[in-house]
RNA sequence: GGAGAUUUGGCAGAGCGGUUGAAUGCACUAGUCUUGAAAACUAGCAUGGGUUAAUAGCCCAUCGGGGGUUCGAAUCCCUCAAUCUCCGCCA
C-alpha cells in the first residue's frame, strides 16, 4: 500500500507507473485525495469534540472537590450534547478511513523508472543470459516425470492417494536430493551473511495482511477456519513479518534473512503440458532471502541479491536467463522484479524458478516497519526486499532433464557432498 | 481440556475513577567536570493523527487487542489474546 502522502506529492509519478501497468483510468488517485480531504476534515472536527469534552470533565471534578455540586450537574448537559455529536463523528470517521483504505488497496506499487513499458510476459526484457548457446540433449530425451517414473524417485500418483493433485511424493533418491538442494541453498545464504531462521508454517490473518495476501490474494492460501490461520504460501510471510511493527535504528542495516519453508498454494491453474509434473504444485519447498534495507541502499541489495541466485544457478551448472519484468507482468506490491528462468531442454522451454524484487516502502507501509536515522526525527519507512534462492520443483525439473544420460542422471559437482552420490541410476 | 494469577514506556516497576502520557530506577543521547575514561552532576529521551513553512509550538489518541459503564477510565464491567502456576492429556 503506497502512503497517501506519496500520492499527493508525486502523483505524476504514480499516473506515469499506472501507464506502464497498462492502466487506462487514474481516477482513483483523486478520489484517494479527497477521501483524505475529508479524513482530515472529519478527525479535526473529532479533535475538537473532544478537546471540549476533555475540559469540561476536568471543570466538572473541581466543582465536585469543591462542593458545587449544582454547578456540575448542569455543566453535564453540554457533555452529554457533545458526546452524541462524537458517536456521529466517529461513525463517519471510521467509513472514511474504510473507503480510503479500500481506495489505496487498489493502487500498485509505483514501478520503478527502468521498468519497461509491455503487456504481457512477452514484452519482459531479457536482462542476461547463461551460457549464450542452449543445450541440446538429443530428441529422446524424456521430460522429468518420465525421469521421476524410470528412476522411482517421485511418486505422483502416491501424492493423488495421500491428498490430492499437486502433492508429489519424493521417494530415496528423489527425496534426499530435495534435501540435498535445500541444504545447499542454506549454506549459500549463509555465507552471503543471511541469518536463518525456521519459522511457522501457519500464519495468522495479521500476518498475512501485512505482507498484502490479504485481501486480494485470500482466494490462493489455504485457510482454517476454526483456529482463523493459513497455510503460508511463501516463506516471506513468516520471515517479513517478524519485524512488523518495529521501528530498526540505523545502524541495524542492512537486516538479511533466510529460511526454508514448504509453501502452500490454492491456485489450481490451467492443465495441460505447462503444469505437469513438478511445473505447478499446491506444495513446494522453497528458500526464501529477504532483505531489509536502507532506502537509499535498496537497488544495490537487490543487485547483491540477483548475483546470490545466479552464482547458485551456476554452481549448478543450469543454464538460466534474467528478465527484467515489464509493467504488465510485474507484480501489483512490486516496484522492480528480476525474474530467473531455467532452461529445460528436453520439455524446450524456460521454467522460472525465482522472482528477486524491490517492494520499495510498499510492504513497509502496511508492516509498519520504520527505522530511525540521525539526521530525521520521525522514523522513515524502510524498503523491504525478497526473492526465492531458490525454489526446488523446477530445479529439481532442469536438472533432472538436463543431466539425464544413457547411464543415469548426473548430479552436480556443488551438490554432491550433500547428497552423498554423484549418480541416480 | 479444567482452575487460579498476571499483562503499564527499550527494560524493571509505581499507580487501582478526577492536571497520569503516566512516579521512580536502569539503559540510551547530549552537556559539565577530566589529559582521556569511569564516577558524579545537569538536561533530553514514545508512537500515530490534526494544525503549521516547520521533524517549533498547540490540540487529539494510545497503559495487551476490541467493546461497554461514566461528565471523566491505566484504574470498574464484558470479550478475545498472550504469559505464569497447578491438574489432566500427550509427541
Amino acid at each position: 500500500m503506497l502512503p497517501v502522502s506519496f500520492i499527493r506529492e508525486e502523483k505524476e509519478r504514480v499516473i506515469l507507473s499506472l501507464k506502464k501497468r497498462n492502466y487506462q483510468d487514474f481516477s482513483i488517485l483523486d478520489t484517494i485525495i479527497s477521501l483524505d480531504d475529508e479524513r482530515k476534515r472529519l478527525q479535526r472536527a473529532l479533535d475538537e469534540n473532544l478537546a471540549e469534552s476533555n475540559a469540561i470533565a476536568k471543570e466538572i471534578g473541581q466543582l465536585f472537590k469543591q462542593g458545587k455540586r449544582d454547578e456540575a450537574e448542569t455543566k453535564k448537559g453540554r457533555s452529554t450534547e457533545l458526546k452524541q455529536l462524537k458517536g456521529k463523528l466517529n461513525e463517519d470517521l471510521k467509513s472514511t478511513k474504510e473507503q480510503l483504505e479500500e481506495a489505496l488497496l487498489q493502487v500498485p506499487n509505483c514501478a520503478h523508472p527502468s521498468v519497461p513499458y509491455g503487456k504481457s510476459d512477452e514484452d519482459n526484457q531479457v536482462h542476461q543470459d547463461w551460457p549464450t548457446a542452449l543445450p541440446e540433449i538429443g530428441e529422446e530425451a524424456l521430460p522429468h516425470w518420465e525421469l521421476a517414473a524410470k528412476y522411482d524417485i517421485i511418486d505422483f500418483k502416491l501424492g493423488v492417494k495421500v491428498t490430492g493433485a499437486g502433492f508429489p511424493v519424493y521417494k530415496g533418491k528423489g527425496a534426499i536430493l530435495q534435501r540435498a538442494l535445500i541444504n545447499f541453498f542454506l549454506v549459500e545464504a549463509a555465507s552471503a551473511g543471511y541469518i536463518e531462521y525456521m519459522v511457522p508454517h501457519v500464519v495468522n490473518e495479521d500476518s498475512a495482511r501485512g505482507t498484502g495476501q490479504l485481501p486480494d490474494k485470500e482466494g490462493q492460501m489455504y485457510y482454517m477456519p476454526k483456529d482463523e490461520l493459513y497455510l503460508i504460501p511463501t516463506a516471506e510471510v513468516p520471515l517479513t513479518n517478524i519485524y512488523r511493527d518495529v521501528i530498526l535504528k540505523e545502524d541495524d542495516f542492512p537486516v538479511k534473512l533466510t529460511g526454508h519453508t514448504p509453501c502452500f498454494r490454492r491456485e489450481a491453474g490451467s492443465y495441460g503440458a505447462h503444469v505437469r509434473g513438478l511445473n505447478r504444485l499446491h506444495q513446494f519447498d522453497k528458500v526464501e532471502i529477504v532483505q531489509i534495507q536502507n532506502p537509499a541502499n535498496s537497488y544495490d541489495a537487490l543487485d547483491g541479491m540477483c548475483a546470490h541466485v545466479e552464482s547458485l544457478l551456476k554452481q549448478l551448472g543450469l543454464p538460466y536467463r534474467i528478465l527484467r519484468l515489464c509493467g504488465g507482468d510485474l507484480g501489483f506490491a512490486a516496484a522492480l522484479t528480476f525474474d530467473f528462468e531455467t532452461y529445460s531442454a528436453a520439455q524446450k522451454r524456460w521454467l522460472e524458478v525465482s522472482s528477486v524484487s524491490n517492494f520499495e516502502v510498499f510492504q513497509a507501509n502496511r508492516l509498519k516497519l520504520r527505522y530511525k536515522s540521525k539526521d530525521q526525527k520521525k522514523p522513515q519507512l524502510v524498503h523491504t526486499l525478497n526473492g526465492s534462492a531458490l525454489a526446488l520443483p523446477r530445479i529439481m525439473a532442469t536438472l533432472l532433464e538436463n543431466n539425464q544420460t544413457p547411464e543415469g542422471i548426473k548430479i552436480p559437482v556443488a551438490l554432491q557432498p550433500f547428497t552423498g552420490f554423484s549418480m541416480i541410476k
